[in-house]
DNA sequence: ATGCGATACGGCAATCATGCCGTAATGGTT
DNA sequence: AACCATTACGGCATGATTGCCGTATCGCAT
């Protein structure tokens, strides 16, 4: 390894080794576009007969394409430590890896955003949230409950505290990969909301190049108006830009009507291969995917009361520590 | 005019375009850095000679290199209007180009943020931005003040409000730029300060990625501690990572001085050829830069106070309006 | 006016990225 | 068991980009 190349070269393993499993080039090439690399499969099969050759990867079958070798995976390791971590794009893509939801067995784990409230606080805010879920602004309707000393995530909750985990929109992607629909993230943005309907996107911040993240920073500026159009059907909301293959869009509205089934919606909108989508172009061959925040009924939390402490892309976690939020409701007020 | 490269010769027809007279590749070059496109020179050159065939530039002279015909300056007003606006680093690159302040004649135009106040504020507000001026955790020590009906850049100040003009950062990159210097701006950011040094950078956004100046949005999450960092030195104040070529470092170095004379100080830090400055690594044969937030005595404000309302990237406006901050202080005292 | 240093240019060739296409496995169907 | 559809592979060729390098101008100092 010497040379400028070897950063494609080193990509292109490490999709290989997040595939798990042997993987063709069309699929490593997909696997990568969901870190902004683009490369043709040709392309990504030139680097591969390379490092055939240097024994970082072999072939399996003809068939199942290549795996990472022994030495391939001590290179990834070597080289690993360089990588400048820190920006969304690719907490995005730790956390996507990790969740393990089947939509089929309904169990495994997602991904979740936190927030702290005091517990006195509690039946208010769950009556605040109510009016958010009931008008499907976040992602899906569950909510985990953990009290004061449980953990939940990478956090053990504090005294007279309570955590809410609400379902990171990550989620829907990690769904559709399960599929095998690769999703590229592009955006936090905010939508505008007309009737129920969304209509416009007043803002937009690229998660790639972003330390924050951009629906975490929004609401803390006060920018959503989650309550609003929660309450009216008019209001601002946090959203995710994504993308999907063009030749996966039927696919994705067959799934998103099963995520609805359980409890899972989030899939705002669906837009046409090669389409701009509230006009924002996407790339060629794919359509724009639009994705509810899952930090919504947070917002709505932080619009209406100072001193509520969040964050997003937090954790992965069980998914049988999520309940219903209307049957959780009922359980807390009975 | 028909396939993909189109838009490599559209961007570099731009740049001569904007550069304003006769440039060579290497000019060129640097300007189109500026904008995110990495071409070597002998590739600009390569299209530039397919262009001179297309009649849409021509040489000048051998020493000066080529100028856009008035053919190509049609062809540009054709294209332009499909150009995808709203991400700031245009906004950034179009204020560059119009501001024209000089620091030889100090005469010219800046680039300009505003705040509106209720004029009751006034004298409250300038005492809160007096140690930020003092420390000089803004661009330049220098204001504006405008009253009810003038106007201001884009802006006729409302009744009841006074407007507060800062000079925005963006200047020290169009001043830089007058001397040949062409900066390239990457992030928006938020640097801790502790005993008056900057230690590091806590959170990043690039500027081609987002809609919103990351500086507004940081002030109005309230991630700053501008109050702070003025009155003990300690805080987090609203910074730009920008990128020079290195070999002008030395020059930047001197400008800076020059600046400073000039109430213009603003440059925080300056990096070193091909190593990262605050763990930001830079493109092959640049060196960082970091310069203050314009906007930093106005995040003091909104620190201190709700209702402060302002936005960065104003406009651009003749540095005649601007005063000496402590001259202004002591005439309203007086 | 002569020479020096800087800058610009474009021919040529090497390298990189990728389209085209024929071939090889493999799983599932009839 | 024969066949089909799918997926993967790599040789070959083309187009895009860029490095190397010799040459042409121009401004300025001597």
């Amino acid at each position: 390894m010497k040379d400028k190349n070897t950063a494609y070269k080193i990509a292109i393993l490490k999709a290989l080794k997040e595939i798990r499993g042997p993987a063709g080039a069309a699929r490593i090439r997909e696997r990568l576009l969901a870190s902004g690399l683009k490369l043709q499969p040709r392309t990504v099969r030139f680097y591969l007969l390379q490092m055939d050759r240097e024994g970082l990867t072999q072939p399996v079958s003809r068939r199942a394409g290549r795996q990472v070798t022994e030495q391939g995976d001590g290179e990834l390791q070597h080289t690993n430590i360089i990588e400048k971590v820190g920006f969304v794009a690719s907490r995005i893509d730790s956390l996507l890896y990790r969740m393990s939801y089947d939509l089929r067995t309904t169990t495994g784990t997602i991904v979740t955003n936190l927030a702290l409230i005091p517990k006195s606080f509690l039946m208010r805010a769950v009556e605040d949230m109510n009016p958010v879920f009931a008008r499907r602004l976040g992602m899906g309707t569950r909510l985990a409950i953990a009290r004061e000393g449980e953990t939940f995530g990478a956090t053990t909750v504090p005294a007279e505290m309570v955590a809410l985990g609400t379902v990171c929109n990550v989620t829907a992607s990690g769904i559709l990969l399960k599929h095998g629909i690769p999703v590229t993230s592009r955006f936090g943005g905010l939508m505008e909301i007309e009737e129920g309907k969304p209509v416009r996107l007043t803002a937009l911040i690229e998660y790639s190049g972003t330390t924050l993240d951009p629906l975490e920073v929004f609401i803390r500026a006060r920018m959503t108006r989650v309550r609003d159009c929660a309450r009216t059907g008019n209001g601002v909301i946090g959203v995710s830009f994504r993308e999907v293959p063009a030749a996966a869009a039927p696919e994705v509205r067959r799934i998103k009507k099963e995520m609805e089934r359980q409890g899972l919606d989030g899939i705002l909108a669906i837009g046409h291969p090669n389409q701009p989508l509230f006009d924002i172009p996407v790339e060629e061959g794919r359509a724009g995917l639009i994705v509810s925040g899952g930090l919504n009924p947070v917002a709505a939390l932080c619009e209406a009361h100072a001193g509520v402490r969040f964050h997003s892309l937090h954790e992965v976690e069980d998914v049988a520590r999520f309940s219903d939020f209307h049957v959780l409701r009922d359980g807390l007020r009975g």
